[in-house]
DNA sequence: CACTGGTCTGCAATCGATTGCAAACAAATT
DNA sequence: AATTTGTTTGCAATCGATTGCAGACCAGTG
């Protein structure tokens, strides 16, 4: 009889503004800027809103406001547990700032130079974390108005984007010193994909303390797979040139290796010393349990929040933060054996 | 002299309509419906869309079609790589159909309450899928066009919500019947959380067969911490007491218990048969290597995301997807000692 | 030549919240 | 009583893309 528009589904700023008898301005307001309001006002507002059960429209919202509240993180791997606690931190220390965090895979290669483009968008996120040293950077030609990028763990060779990275070239140095205080002489490293920017700044740090001292490299790709292969590949060495200490890049391969020696009778560290990189939790819980430099992966994620909080809000910030790497002596390194 | 509105960082559909002499609808229909668009006008659109280097305003279209094009996964915790494989599968999944994984942390406890009632939201996301077995409905009174709401491997008591999850039962039952045939008759259980679903159901399915044998329950809670604790308990256990199988509910809890125990000189399976729940990477690379239960998890979110897909598309769905779990048999089993 | 049918294209309304501006009113000052 | 100052509130424009409707145009037919 009088209801000209049948009432949506869902209630919009306008019907708890009729409900509470003012302006659709007026209860955007109570809901943004409370203190802009007289009490009375604020409370019938109030009353209206949660009548009403009304939630706000983020699509509309974000349009007029020109932002969108969210954080797109982009990972190399989704189904890599590495970027797990990163990612727990950093979407704590957001969620802080009330901010969303939105994690997208670059799907490795298929889509890796279209991920960025679709995510560096104004409408899409305010900001841009990215945790893929591979993207490429999309050429913008016109509107430089965009989200402002920073990395985190990994870098873009080439671009001088601010980030928040272990410093791994040190971690590198510390492994090695390590191995070479315990007496070792032959070292055999496993590495990472040559590629991608850890595996370079890792190998510098090795050379930078390895001196005289042997060095064998085994292909990887800080794969559990890359490990067991390495491990056949010094099982098919002939013994004297089987490097007696190992340093490999991520503790999978670090585990994965052990775990094929061990397979063939060789024990660590009585005959092999290891020594891993990242710290994973498995690592501590081995027997023997892991040695390795530890990158604190919650705080590197709480920093790069924090980095990108700070660019979003237009502050000044260190072009890049290094990240401290630690020993972590455990068991799997010992002198060399006789 | 002439331009009355200084161009906006960014190309609007309105400047790419103005350059190439047509209106905005023109642009609008040549970028989502190009077969409605005459030859020469769409090549000329096109040309002046790269021109301009125009890419959509989301906000706004979001707004206007009310549809965001993405859906939400809400995780129990990030850090738990448990479940980046099922995100990688769902994620894969999505973007096959043009959507967009938004994952989120229900942050346990703290936000929990708040999570679904933060994300359930058409302006947010088109489809939500649950991976938090323990969220908290919100009791919505008003305006029931609430997107879609699934579950993937956790579900929630008490809600008939769809969902796509293991067969917890039978993948307990088929653990337990493995330890009895190989001659077991005492057999140990390292749980989880008691008011977990996962926990309720394999424990149902532990009960199903194990008859007359002996049980003795360890406290758990799927992590590495609860696997190493257990130890402690059984190291702590009279000898006639210690239970010479034992079936962990997940692999972490699992690997640190035969960690522990090995740290203590008993070996698996030699004085140990051990058996874990979900077939994680690592445990195939250890030595010896863990005798589990398949939790198929790339394809468990996919399912998932063909599921929300479904219901999103309004298509009809079957209420419960059932995932049949598998025995992978390892070397961390044996009949037991003497 | 008038009329029909079809194909393209533009106009203008719409999605829902925010905010600059100014009106309305109350209190305080001269 | 008139003016100033300050507080609340509403009006109306705006963010940018989409789409129902109708007008314009062209070819084909009677």
């Amino acid at each position: 009889m009088d209801k000209r528009a049948p009432p949506p589904g869902r209630a919009r700023l306008s019907d708890v503004a009729r409900l509470a008898g003012v302006s659709a301005s007026t209860v955007s307001r109570v809901l943004s800027n409370p203190a802009m309001v007289a009490e009375p006002t604020r409370e019938a507002v109030i009353a209206a809103v949660s009548a009403t059960g009304y939630r706000m429209n983020h699509a509309a919202r974000n349009l007029r406001k020109q932002r969108t509240g969210t954080v797109v993180a982009l990972v190399p791997n989704l189904g890599n547990p590495f970027f797990a606690k990163i990612l727990d931190g950093m979407g704590r220390e957001l969620a802080r700032a009330g901010y969303d965090l939105l994690v997208a895979d670059t799907l490795e290669g298929e889509g890796r130079d279209t991920a960025l483009q679709r995510f560096m968008d104004p409408s899409r996120a305010d900001g841009i974390i990215l945790l893929d040293g591979l993207v490429t950077m999309p050429g913008d030609p016109i509107g430089c108005d965009l989200p402002p990028v920073i990395t985190a763990c990994e870098w873009v060779e080439g671009l001088a984007l601010p980030g928040v990275m272990l410093d791994n070239q040190e971690g590198a140095r510390i492994a090695m010193r390590h191995l070479l205080q315990l007496g070792h002489t032959h070292i055999g490293v496993i590495g990472g994909p040559p590629a991608n920017v850890l595996h370079q700044a890792r190998m510098r740090g090795v050379r930078d303390v390895a001196g005289a001292s042997r060095l064998t490299m085994f292909p990887g790709d800080f794969t559990l797979q890359a490990g067991q292969d390495a491990a056949r590949m010094w099982l098919d060495l002939p013994v004297a040139d089987r490097p007696r200490a190992i340093f490999a890049f991520s503790d999978e391969m670090a585990c994965a290796f052990m775990a094929g020696l061990l397979r063939a009778g060789i024990h660590t560290p009585r005959d092999v010393s290891i020594i891993g990189f990242d710290d994973i939790e498995m690592g501590s819980h081995l027997t023997p349990a892991l040695t390795t430099i530890r990158q604190p992966k919650r705080d590197i994620g709480r920093q790069a929040a924090q980095l990108i909080l700070d660019r979003i809000a237009g502050r000044d910030i260190m072009p890049v933060t290094l990240v401290q790497p630690r020993l972590m002596l455990r068991e799997t390194t010992a002198a060399p054996p006789e």
